[in-house]
RNA sequence: GGUGAGGUGGAUGAGUGGCUGAAAUCAACGGUUUGCUAAACCGUCGUACGUCCUUAAAGAUGUACCGAGGGUUCGAAUCCCUCCCUCACCGCCA
């Protein structure tokens, strides 16, 4: 959610941002600032209302200890008739501010400069390559064909226990899994990122503090009985922690690095995307999350994006660094980076990560601020990043790793998985 | 799931209708003292939204907030209702 104030300060520039994000209602950020402007109004008459109600009950208060007990009795009348007036702009006041608010949570978050004009996923800008694609043979399978082979992952037996989606790793198949959590997680905690295990599912009040209600609520499996929603991301629970939180300066930044299971539910993607593990309900990812002062939120996106590029190094992936552009940014980050791996069977790039600066948005969704040396406070910036998301990773290792006698696993992963190949 | 006790500022904890946005203690911060540390002493020490003043900061002032929401009352941290959460015991159970 934007804070009303940058609005304000400059309408015509945020409209502009707007643009970039292909965003169709610009008007409304006028609409905001005449919805603020009527809601300071509509406050301070409550304010000078009030407060003779207060003044008159504290009168009446000190006349019935004098045993004035007309005059307080029609000091009573008196309030009687502020109540009236004071319920009124009350009732404005509160449907004021659920306009403003119903109004500022539609706008997304203002791309940063650097953000490329564009609309399509074809417009992002590669701004890195790196690793080696692999010289398969002509007759390389895709990794579909190699969990079958390998028997790594079972898919119709997922089917029969939950539903399409929902993947079964067995044998060598979840020791890998199992091998990539656990390297991943030493990789970023060895890098200061504090580990954390959160719950999986969460209530309303923290989806709704990342930014998941009200917009995406279709994309979560909603556990109506209880009021739960399980995690499409760590980030969810791992965020929330500093909901409604005010941190010292020293504490900051606040590295976090948390596994999880994530759930989405994916409505309306079909087609070849979701071959094997390429798009599945239920995968599991590592997430880095900094919470960081505002003036070195940009600093802590490159090293987040150096991270994960180090990681992926040692993954000896080929892989490739895009910076979105406006139309392919999601709704509340300012500015992201997707890593791709090159899947050489599929011959095709597929999403490992997406590290994003969210500026003040989440924060002021969150409440999470500041309080500096000086004393001032103020919201903090939150940034996260997929360091890494499973499935694809898998998909890539089987591919370009197969060999006619076996798939080779990464230096970096064969402590972990206990064998140098499948 | 049942029963009981609770939820007050960073922490502990007082407060059963007006003098309480909230005692006291601790922590934290600033200062005095000190060779350094400690102790002692003095001071500061919630958040949000307004208004005034100001270039701004600071300051002044109003309103709201004592788990959440509603109610009673001229007036609610305090009384009533609903919900949520925590703790203890019982039941069930990995």
């Amino acid at each position: 959610m934007l804070q009303v104030n940058v609005l304000r300060n400059n309408p015509q520039w945020a409209k502009e941002k707007l643009a970039v994000k292909h965003f169709k209602q610009p008007e409304l950020v006028d609409t905001i600032i005449a919805l603020d402007d009527e809601r300071k109004k509509t406050q301070a008459a409550f304010d000078s209302i009030q407060s003779k109600i207060n003044s008159a009950s504290k009168e009446i208060g000190n006349l019935m200890k004098q045993g004035k007990k007309e005059e307080a009795e029609s000091l009573k009348n008196d309030v009687a008739a502020y109540k009236l007036q004071v319920t009124d702009f009350n009732d404005s006041l509160l449907n004021i501010e659920k306009q403003l608010h119903d109004t500022l949570v539609q706008l997304p978050n203002l791309p940063a400069d650097i953000v490329p004009v564009g609309k399509t996923p074809e417009e992002n800008v590669v701004v890195k390559e790196g690793g080696v694609k692999p010289n398969l043979s002509a007759n390389a399978k895709p990794h579909w064909d190699l969990i079958k082979e390998y028997d790594l992952v079972d898919f119709e037996l997922g089917s029969k226990i939950t539903g399409s989606g929902f993947p079964l790793y067995k044998g060598k198949g979840a020791r890998l899994q199992r091998a990539m959590i656990e390297y991943f997680l030493n990789f970023n905690t060895a890098a200061g990122y504090t580990e954390y295990i959160p719950p999986f599912m969460v209530n309303e009040a923290s989806a709704y503090g990342t930014g998941q209600l009200p917009d995406k609520e279709g994309q979560m499996y909603h556990v109506t009985e209880d009021g739960f929603y399980l995690i499409p991301t760590a980030e969810v629970p791992v965020t929330n922690i500093y909901r409604d939180t005010i941190l010292k300066e020293d504490e900051l930044p606040i590295k976090m690095t948390a596994y999880s299971p994530c759930f989405r539910r994916e409505a309306g993607s079909f087609g070849k995307d979701v071959r094997g593990l390429n798009r599945v309900h239920q995968f599991e990812k590592i997430e880095i999350i900094q919470i960081v002062e505002p003036q070195k939120s940009y600093d802590v996106l490159e090293e987040m994006v150096a991270h994960v590029e180090a990681l992926l190094n040692t993954l000896q992936l080929p892989y490739r660094v895009l910076r979105l552009c406006g139309g392919d940014m999601g709704f509340a980050s300012a500015l992201t980076y997707d890593f791709e791996v090159y899947s050489a069977a599929q011959q095709r790039w597929l999403e490992v990560s997406s590290v994003s600066n969210f500026e003040g948005f989440q924060t002021n969704r969150l409440k999470c601020r500041y309080k500096s040396n000086e004393g001032k406070t103020q919201l903090t910036h939150s940034l996260n990043g997929s360091s890494l998301a499973l499935p694809r990773i898998y998909a890539a290792l089987l591919e370009n790793n197969q060999t006619e006698n076996g798939i080779n696993i990464p230096k970096a992963l064969q402590p972990y998985f206990g064998a140098e190949k499948i």
